[in-house]
Parts: C-alpha cells; sequence; structure tokens
DNA sequence: GTGAAAGCGCTAACAA
DNA sequence: TTGTTAGCGCTTTCAC
C-alpha cells in the first residue's frame, strides 16, 4: 500500500507529472480546465506532496527552525505566537527542544541537518560566539537574548521598561518605600535593575533605592523575603514571578499581609501567576509583537531583503493583578481591619 | 557557498560516493584504513548528511511524530522523557505543537507530510473513529487517552490506581469523612472517580462517600469548595492540580487551615504543584516509564514485531506535600493552636 | 499550455 | 573491499 505520489496523479488525471507539480505549486501555466480536473484528481486520491523531495529539488525548505527549552513555560507561550507569524509569511515550523538531557548543541544540530532556512532560538545561553558562528551558516534570530553580533538579529522585551512600568504602578498608588529583588547575573537581570533605578531617580526616590540580590528561583525570593524583614519595605519589584512567589509565600507564612502590608510585583506574567492563588501582579512580555518580529526578521534575512533594524525592542505591558495596592495608610486606602 | 555532500567527500577522499555513504553510515563493507581516511575527511570538510535525501532514497526517516499541546505543561514534561527513549532507540523526533489557533488535524497533517514512521499523541481529543483513520496510514500511539481500537495503541496511567493511593494516604491518616472532587466526562474522571469509590469500600467508608461533580479548572474547585461548605468533610481528592488550586484558595480565604482542618489531594505533580506557596499533595504519573513504553510500542509496531500488549498502563504514586495531615482531633496529630 | 528529460543528495542492488 | 548503476518524489529548464 504505497503512498500517492506525483505520477499517480499524472497518469490518473492523464497529464505530465511536471503539469501536475505546477498545478499543486499553484505556479502559472495551466490552464484553468486542467487545473480544475488534476486538483479534483489529487483530492480524490488524497495525494499529499512529499516535502522532502519538493525541498530536495527546489533547495528551498520554507523552514523555521525553533530551539526552545522545555524547562521554560513562557517559551511554550512564544511557540503559539510563532506559529501564526509563521504561517501568515507561508513558512513551517520545526520545533527542537532542550532538555535536561538534551542540550543546545544537540538541538541545533538536529536543526541545521532539517535544513532550516533560518534559526530562531528562544534565549539560547551558548557564547555569542557560537552564535556568531552558526550565524555564518543560516540567518540567526534570538530571541530573549540580546547579543551584539552584526550577524546576529535580536527580539527581545524592553526590560528596563518593563521594571520602570512596575515603579510607576507602585509610585502611582502612593508606595515611597520600594525596593527590588534582582536576578544577579541572569540575562535581563541588569536591564530590569536599570529600569527600577531610572524609574525611582525619576520619582524623586533615589533615597530610598534598595536592591537585594537574589535570582531566579523560589529559593532566591524567600531569601530575599528574610533580608527585606530588616527594614521594610511596603513594596518590591521582584526580578521574575518564580522568584516573587518565592517571596510571597514567606510573607503569607510570617503573616504578612499582601497587598494590605506589602505590594509585590513579578515579571513575566508566567501562566501560575494568573492562579487565583497566586493572582501577582506582573509585567508581562508581548509575545504576539515578539513572535511577529521574529518571523519577520528570518524572513527578512533568508530573502536577503535591504534594511531593518537588527535588534527589535518590544515594550512590555503591566498586568495588575491582586498583590498590589496603596501602602498601608494611605488615605482611602485601607482595607476593613481584618478581624 | 554551497553545502557539503557525499561527493564532495568522495572525491576529496578519492573514493566512490557509495563507499562514503557505507561508511558514514557506519554500515558494513569498507576497509579500516579506508573508513578512517573517510571520516577525516568528511571531518575536515564539516560533512552533514542530508537527512531527507537519505530518507527519500532510504524510505524510512528514523523519526517518531510528536502532537502536543502547548497549553498542557505535563505534555512539555512527557516531551523530555519522549526525547530520552526516542535517542535510546535510535529514532529522531520531530514535534508538531497545538496551540489555541491550530487545532490536531493541522498539527497530525503536519506529521504526515513530515513522514514520520509512527505517531505518538498526547492525549488527543479527536475521536477515536479519526484515530483509527489515522492508524490505517502510520501506527499511532496515543498517550493519556484510552483507546478502543485493536490498531491504536495506548499507554497511559492507572488513574483508579492514583485516587486509590490518594485515598489510602487518607485513611493512612486516620481520614474516615474523604469526598471527592470530580472532572465530569474528562478523559480520565470516569476513572479517577472508580479508584475513589474502590479505595472508599475497601477502607470500609462506603458510607461516608461523597462526590461533588467539579472539572478541570480553578473555577471548578472553587465551586466545589463552595458545596463541601455545607457539610464539610476532613479531606478531599481533586481530579486535577488546577481544580485543587482552585479549592484551595476559597479554603484561605475562608480561613480554613489546610491541612490542619482540611486535606487536600490533587493529581498530575504539576509543575506549580510544587511551588512552596501551593505545595501540594498530588498523584504524579510515571513520566519516564510512559515514555518509554510509548516509543517501544511504536517501534515496535513500525518494525512489525509480532507481539506485546496494545494497552500499557502505568502506575502511578503519591507525592506528599503540605496539604495532607491528620484529621482534626486525631491523637497527636494537632498542630500548635494557632492563636 | 503542455511534456520530456535532467538531477537535487542520497542509498541499495549488483557487478567488478 | 570497492565502484557502477538506478532511482526515491519532486522541480526545473527547455523544447514542442
Amino acid at each position: 500500500m504505497r503512498r500517492t505520489t506525483l505520477a499517480d496523479v499524472a497518469d490518473e488525471a492523464g497529464v505530465s507529472v511536471a503539469l501536475v507539480s505546477i498545478v499543486m505549486r499553484g505556479a502559472p501555466g495551466a490552464g484553468a480546465a486542467t487545473r480544475e480536473r488534476v486538483l479534483e484528481v489529487a483530492r480524490r486520491l488524497d495525494y499529499r506532496p512529499d516535502t522532502r523531495a519538493r525541498l530536495l529539488r527546489s533547495g528551498r525548505s520554507q523552514l523555521l527552525g525553533v530551539m526552545f527549552d522545555v524547562r521554560h513555560p513562557f517559551h511554550v507561550d512564544v511557540l503559539t505566537g510563532l506559529y501564526d507569524a509563521a504561517g501568515q509569511a507561508g513558512y513551517q515550523l520545526t520545533l527542537s527542544a532542550v532538555t535536561p538531557r538534551r542540550d543546545e548543541q544537540t538541538a541545533v544540530t538536529e536543526l541545521m541537518q532539517d535544513r532550516c532556512e533560518a534559526l530562531v532560538l528562544f534565549s539560547p545561553r551558548m557564547p555569542s560566539a557560537a552564535l556568531a558562528a552558526l550565524a555564518e551558516q543560516r540567518p540567526v534570530v534570538t530571541m530573549m537574548r540580546a547579543v551584539r553580533r552584526r550577524d546576529v538579529d535580536v527580539v527581545r522585551t524592553d526590560d528596563a521598561l518593563g521594571s520602570h512600568q512596575a515603579v510607576d504602578h507602585l509610585a502611582g498608588l502612593g508606595h515611597t518605600r520600594i525596593a527590588h529583588v534582582d536576578g544577579g547575573a541572569l540575562p535581563g537581570a541588569a536591564e530590569r535593575r536599570l529600569g527600577y533605578q531610572q524609574a525611582m531617580a525619576q520619582h524623586g526616590l533615589t533615597s530610598y533605592e534598595k536592591i537585594v540580590s537574589g535570582g531566579p528561583g523560589e529559593e532566591d525570593g524567600a531569601r530575599a523575603a528574610a533580608v527585606l524583614f530588616g527594614d521594610p519595605p511596603t513594596a518590591v519589584t521582584v526580578f521574575n514571578d518564580l522568584s516573587a512567589t518565592g517571596l510571597l509565600d514567606v510573607l503569607r507564612r510570617h503573616r504578612v499581609d499582601v497587598p494590605g502590608d506589602l505590594s509585590v510585583v513579578g515579571y513575566d506574567d508566567s501562566s501560575f501567576s494568573r492562579l487565583a492563588h497566586i493572582d501577582l501582579t506582573t509585567v508581562a512580555q508581548d509575545i504576539a509583537a515578539m513572535a511577529g518580529h521574529a518571523v519577520a526578521r528570518a524572513v527578512h534575512r533568508i530573502e536577503d531583503t535591504p534594511g531593518g533594524d537588527r535588534e527589535t525592542i518590544v515594550a512590555p505591558h503591566l498586568v495588575i493583578r491582586g498583590t498590589t495596592a496603596a501602602p498601608p495608610g494611605a488615605p482611602g486606602s485601607d482595607p476593613l481591619p481584618t478581624g
């Protein structure tokens, strides 16, 4: 029980394979009547073109290779947007995952073997020299990772702006004692820290500026909470949502009312931050826009169109949920005394 | 700047393409010296075999097509296990995602076009007739979904056993008033409900048996919590983790102490259930085992080996965290009075 | 508008 | 052990 091939359709329709090929691709050069008849036969025979054979001959694959990390929920969200954008641009995606036992090298090699026309890498951790080496072979677009290489395109969020928005929100609520739990040397951490500092300055709050060292995990947030207890602020912006939940947990265990006594803002709008139980105010990245830009840049390079910016920086926006409110004692802001 | 091909390597090494092919595949039929020389040249020229051309000719792709849903964190976890298992079996994976705007039909069609040798589908929602139709074209293994079709292989968790374990744990702690918030008509819900009933019977608790209708989301758990308030049990087993957190949230808002007043067990061991903030006792599926069996079954069908079970049912295990404890008033089990 | 022929990079018979 | 030949399913000249 062989598969249906172009030749089968050609035989059945009584035309040449070349003609069927033309029709199937929607290429010009076939009579309307023939076209219809071929299409009908193809449908009846349930013919599916063999992508591989097609691209073997044409040299093109119309394939965008995507490397993502299964451990990062955010990556999976971006995948959704990327499928949309790629579809609209007429490209297919081939996915290659990074897992605890499958490194970036392996993932990228597979993509190369699949003859993708461009690589879209989600926050790659490999050195930028490695990225540049890849870029010599194929167009490379990195997402959520800044790279200073002429040949590597970048699509990322304006993390400084995100932190800035968080502080603006808090300051607007009346907070002045706003601390920041940072992400150390992690990608994006420096920017988020900077955005915090800039916003504090802009609100004339430089004198309070307080940065506690944190990290990407719950433990980091929990540790930071302990440090904050020494001289509690009324609000904290945290490097990411996971760290923020770690902090929240310690807070609630110590019966610190959130947001009554302390407001908390996370970063990433991770799916769990939406849980009623966590209900975290957080900074959301504009996934659809990022995906759109990434595909646009990849196609841009593939088709060798001149112009356009190598780096695209997308603005995030704040998602206000239940962990932020006016500071304690603010006029008209007290919740009913809990008792 | 063309890619390096077999012919290039052959020229450079002064042998025929066929021989290079043999060497590259590690197939028998080449002298040790030649082999070494060819390998050396290939390495120097950075030769990468073209997978597509290879399989176009050989008719085999050594490819397992995987359909997963980006919205389901559990699916992503299983992916990790599947990569491991496939690698060991000498197969590659091609991934095709289901997203809010990309349905199962699209995902599967792409897999078919990629000429995968078998399809591994993560909890497909399509009717079993559709599954059977697919199975006529390629071996199909469904995971986390029971299907009664001779041609469709199934790898799933023993959900009845999972529920049973949850009840055993609770009963062992001294609970007698144990309720179950179910998943309605969702896949797996009937089994989990049954496991609860069987376990209750086994512990002589049939008289208390109490099933509240729920669902897969947080809202469902929250709604169920309201119902439970009428005649509170001392413990609840919930259809899944998400629903359990919805329930937990309502409980804590109403100052019901968990696990002091009420113990809660979820199902799935979702990544968020691990968060210190949620710290949910839950039933975990054995991902590595499931992945291993899925690949084994797929390969089994591909290579047309006779024997083996069409359906593989894997035992889950309970992960005990912070939402379960002895019932209120149980000897020696009271926490310090919270005051 | 349509068909014949060549060949993409590779593997599989077979011959040498 | 090695090379020759044919051809996987398709696209692409280039004739007709």
